[in-house]
DNA sequence: GGCCGCAAACTTGCATACTAGTTTTCTACA
DNA sequence: TGTAGAAAACTAGTATGCAAGTTTGCGGCC
């Protein structure tokens, strides 16, 4: 039930030289995808405050579709709302990043637990060492290797039939999401990530099971790893230990 | 995030003697769990189509409350909006309540190896034996049960300090719910249901991971095997293979 | 200078009005 | 009677206006 799923009619809002919209107005999941993606990028960064107002102006619409736009997101626990005061991009919360974290690994292992047991078509193997060149080829590039990382998990929750199950994470990865986007230029080596992706893939081929389950345990924990040392180094974008609404 | 992890000031529609609405209108929030409730307990049966304007005005209220809670609903999978031409309740879909039992299978074998592994406080096993005393007692009472049943699986989600958790998963849970609520009490046997709540409490007590997870696993699998025999028995409830957006 | 208090300028929540599109129904004509 | 076509009655999407509450800032007073 990603917010991604479904539709695309618009991929970013058109614009005309003079800056003024042009075409068809951006619908409420173009809104909430634009917005969600300003979030996650920290563009908006949290503890700021966003006004119903100020984005359907600069959206071009009245405040009705950003109100439900924004709902979506409060499901998501990116932003929260604190009626007749104000509408806040909530900041990044430990306690639910891991959360998140334990879900996607309890996830992610039965994606390749599973993947081992059954086994992989030869095309999407292919398909797998495809985007592991791809990483590769974007060591340098942090968001287009998010973009092939996000590509490899997914390719194994399709691989067992499961691939909606991904779009599922997605929202629950949001979370998590901004804490990646944080830690990938900085501290986490990409030749890592990478070579544990080898030892999935690899697995995989095998059909180890538990060397699956194993692989995906270290690559998952890598990441949370570097969420203290982000937690130190950056105070003012998350918070320890409540988890959702708060003013700043 | 689950709907009902946020607010509950208004448990259903207050009403005065002559049947108006007494007292605040219910919000948003409220709409979506009254729908929500109807959906699962198959009140509102799958096809059906659904009025905005018929909606507000059984809640009382315009339409904008209504449509934001449709909204949080489409995201669950309950209910599907077809621009300009109407609001319906999805059918179940049966790859939805795969994907959905994968999920919990995933996630509920991490929580108890996880309860097992680092043991829970004597209070909570406690709690965990209330519990099950308090499914002897609801055996008859299929909705008691149920009840029950979520909290007996909440309460090991609590003990692992992943209490959210359990409410993320109701989201997903939802297409799940409607086939367990047409099944529970027709096809599976409570006391079977019972004697695997104690296999997995026993698990946890003597500290056997492998054991747990063993146990959650039969459990669940349990509730897949009526599946199928409710789709054969049902099948204006149930569709086979597309997942969400149809009309009747 | 510092503090109290009121008013104006915000905020979101909700109701209403209008638009564009689809379905249905009813009428007119053969 | 049967069919074609237009009009009326729906649908959801969006814009706008109003209500209720919070914050902010200014003015007067001590």
């Amino acid at each position: 039930m990603g917010s991604d799923s479904r539709l695309g009619k618009f991929d970013g809002i058109r614009r005309g030289e003079d800056g003024q919209l042009v075409g068809a107005p951006p619908s409420t999941a173009s809104i909430r995808d634009a917005i969600r993606r300003d979030i996650i990028a920290l563009k908006l960064k949290p503890g700021t405050r966003v006004s119903e107002n100020e984005l359907a102006a600069r959206f071009g619409t009245s405040r009705t579709p950003v109100r439900e736009a924004l709902l979506g997101l409060v499901d998501q626990g990116l932003i929260a709302v604190l009626p007749q005061r104000g509408t806040y991009i909530t900041y990044i919360s430990l306690k639910g990043v891991q959360r998140a974290r334990f879900l996607r690994l309890a996830l992610e292992v039965a994606i390749f637990r599973s993947a081992a047991e059954q086994g992989l078509s030869r095309a999407l193997m292919g398909a797998a060492e495809d985007v592991i060149d791809e990483q590769v080829a974007a060591e340098a590039d942090p968001e287009r290797f998010t973009r092939a990382d996000d590509a490899f998990h997914r390719l194994f929750a399709d691989g067992i039939g499961m691939g909606d199950l991904w779009t599922v994470l997605e929202q629950e990865k949001a979370q998590f999401d901004r804490i990646r986007f944080l830690s990938l230029p900085n501290v986490t080596p990409i030749d890592t990530l990478i070579g544990q992706h080898r030892a999935m893939l690899e697995a995989v081929r095998t059909r180890d099971p538990v060397a699956a389950e194993e692989a995906v345990k270290i690559h998952l924990s890598e990441v949370l790893k570097v969420t203290f040392e982000l937690a130190e180094r950056h105070p003012d974008l998350i918070i320890d230990d409540l988890d959702a609404p708060q003013s700043p």
